[in-house]
DNA sequence: TAGCAATGGTACTGACCAGTAACACCTCTC
DNA sequence: GAGAGGTGTTACTGGTCAGTACCATTGCTA
């Protein structure tokens, strides 16, 4: 399998693209440089020449996850401009879309593959989730939620467990319900205490 | 290190001890069957005279894991006989605690860590998140909870979320909300609409 | 005490992997 | 057309890993 090979695709891109691919697929440790170079059409010298480790390729697919993230946030916003409780409900259904066609957060699986991963990574993948965190806790109080943080926190919380629970018992699992449970929640935060 | 090393403890059990704690701490992959033998006081040759293979090595550490969610599950059913809705409390209490030592769910890990695992390995970790899934679906029925499939997977998110996120952003992030997070659900599941 | 099963120790194989060196090629620009 | 920067190709190093062969040792039992 090649990743755009040949096509006017900087290798650097081709590269790039594949290894998030093959990370999310078959694993980060399980994947090695030589595939990641031949499968994107290119040379592991290339690869080098791009990106000064492995572990520097790792954190330039999280960084370019993460924009793939605010792009998502962007679009969340853009749904429904000005009103951010739908903007919520948009972003139950951005959730759910990410359920369907990943195999989970590139960001918590690396965390998982990578327990003792050099500083760069381990930060940017706090930096990450702090950021998700911190951006949907400011989506809820947006929408006049009594209590935003422990709205947000259930809902990060389903939203993790939804994705590695995917992994690992597949769509069959808890994560088919995850539309279900969070729109629960949203309405059961939403209702408990109306705003003054 | 060593674990129990020199203790009357078989070498079978010290290998599965210290696999499991190796796996949990440096995970999966990046622990070699030599280190595994050296930190539990014996030697490689010992290790795969009890275990056909690495794979097989997990697999046992998995069944014993299981092993042991099986008796944290009896622990909370004997700390409030009789009494389906003090156990689910008492359920809650136990994951708490499982969030404060441990480095995340066993299984989960091993899915992220082994996307492409052999058979036994996933049939393993697929046949564990269901049974769990499954008895606390039934607590939630024998607590009287209308809807005890939808709080059972909300509570089955929050708890997978919980113990990915710990390993993400540590205990600082949602995780820390958990408890809280979880007693508000099944208030609100319990009270919604009082079984008839 | 003889024997047997389990264990310890050493050394090895074959495979894989991250990273580098040296050189050839191609294409664009000046 | 000449130089330069980016790219392709091959081959290599040093290290790690799963798994095995072979033999020595210990400890229990008959």
């Amino acid at each position: 399998m090649t990743n755009d090979a040949g096509a006017q695709v900087r290798p650097r891109d081709r590269i790039l693209g594949t290894a998030r691919a093959l990370f999310g697929r078959c694993g980060i440790r399980a994947t090695g440089v030589d595939a990641i170079a031949e499968t994107a059409g290119t040379n592991k010298m290339t690869l080098y020449r791009h990106f000064q480790s492995k572990d520097a390729l790792i954190v330039a697919c999280l960084e370019q996850a993460a924009s793939d993230a605010d792009q998502l946030w962007e679009a969340v916003e853009a749904s429904a401009p000005g009103d951010p409780r739908a903007q919520l409900d948009a972003w139950v259904e951005m959730v759910d879309g990410l359920l369907k066609d990943s195999r989970g957060c590139e960001f918590s699986n690396a965390a998982v593959e990578l327990p003792e991963a050099c500083d760069i990574v381990r930060d940017t993948i706090t930096h990450y989730k702090k950021t998700q965190r911190t951006r949907l806790a400011q989506l809820c109080r947006d929408s006049g939620i009594p209590e935003p943080e422990r709205l947000a926190d259930t809902l990060a919380l389903m939203v993790e467990g939804a994705r590695i629970s995917r992994q690992a018992v597949g769509a069959d699992g808890p994560a088919d319900s995850f539309t279900s449970c969070a729109r629960t929640a949203i309405g059961y935060f939403a209702s408990v205490r109306e705003p003054a």
